[in-house]
DNA sequence: TTGACTAGAACGAACGTTCGATCTAGAGTT
DNA sequence: AACTCTAGATCGAACGTTCGTTCTAGTCAA
């Protein structure tokens, strides 16, 4: 309450924290940022984020699964709006690319860093729950005929493969055109590998 | 002279230092393996390494040059030996898939770990040589009319994406059969999305 | 007064690196 | 053959720094 410097509102900090922790680790990666750093960025006092987090790797787990479970979230949104496995693909490459684009930080954490490194008892990103959700899309797909009947990692791989390259290229500064034009052409492309 | 315990060859000291170094690394991170595990695993002296190294940096980065090389060589050798990009493109995935089995180690290093963050200066490895060379082979395609005309960025993602990404799936433990099982279904596919 | 929260100084462990000592192999000299 | 010299390789204890974490003191709202 009171004046100048308002009161925070619960969660406040913590999303404060999170927030510059983010940024911190996708610009220099968790190994070369310290809390100390953490702490400055955030302008939180260590005590408060020691409060807030059991440790360290209590803050890049947080951050990790609030990831999870946004990216759940928006494929069931997909899930729900498109029918065929061919809506609910591209769905999914558009979305990635927008994240891509509107939060990079996210899909750099997401997609860039080598979790296991710092998350050792984390499965790999790929066997996550919305990577599941996307081969069960493709699974779809197979079973209704729109997609060939083929080894499911096969066709998964293959069909978000390319676009998932082009995010990483993208986050390099390999491209030269902004990501989200060359999603027709790659859509194309990835369709037509598994197309019937 | 010489018998039983042989002396040392030159350059055989920094072959176990960068062996040692290469395992570590692959196992369990830059930033989780310390000089003195790297010591303690070559069976030589902290000193040595300082010796033959600038800092645990240069390990690295020797570590990284000697693969980049080995890489660009092989590729040579591929571009020599076939001469469509059919052939050529076949020939480098099968190669990926087999340094993949053989010596998942080095394939692991190349593909699977972040380089820039103990590589500060060092360009993606995307945009290396041997990825180049990858480029240039799709880029041969598409004036010899064997590959779509599209933007090359997309056709090369496109095509190698997949079987890239199968191999980071083999390496996470996702599949349930060997890697180069999938080689034929895996090119069908990646070759289709982009041949004319 | 209580309990949730914040602050930042302090701590011990682990790290990357340095350094002087020691060892080895070979060249040069007699 | 015997000895000396030298360059480079090897060694590991020791150093200073940085890190993640803990701790005590304090603030503020209810």
């Amino acid at each position: 309450m009171s004046h100048v410097t308002s009161k925070k509102t619960p969660g406040d900090t913590q999303a404060q924290i999170l927030s510059a922790t983010l940024s911190l680790f996708t610009g220099q990666g968790y190994f070369n940022t310290s809390v100390h750093d953490i702490a400055r960025e955030s302008e939180v006092s260590i005590g408060s984020i020691y409060h807030h987090f059991k440790d360290k790797e209590g803050v890049a787990r947080a951050l990790y699964n609030d990831m999870i479970n946004r990216m759940s979230s928006e494929l069931a949104t997909i899930k729900k709006n498109h029918n065929t496995a061919h809506d609910r693909c591209y769905a999914v490459i558009e979305l990635l690319f927008i994240i891509t684009e509107q939060e990079p930080d996210i899909m750099e954490f997401m997609l860039y860093s080598k979790h296991r490194e710092f998350l050792p008892n984390e499965r790999p990103v790929c066997s996550s729950q919305p990577f599941e959700i996307m081969r069960e899309f493709v699974q779809d797909g197979m079973n209704s005929g729109e997609i060939q009947d083929m080894d499911l990692m096969v066709a998964s791989t293959c069909l978000f493969g390319g676009a998932i390259r082009m995010i990483t290229s993208s986050m390099d500064g390999l491209l030269k055109k902004p990501l989200s034009s060359y999603i027709d052409d790659i859509w194309i492309c990835s369709w037509r590998a598994v197309a019937t």
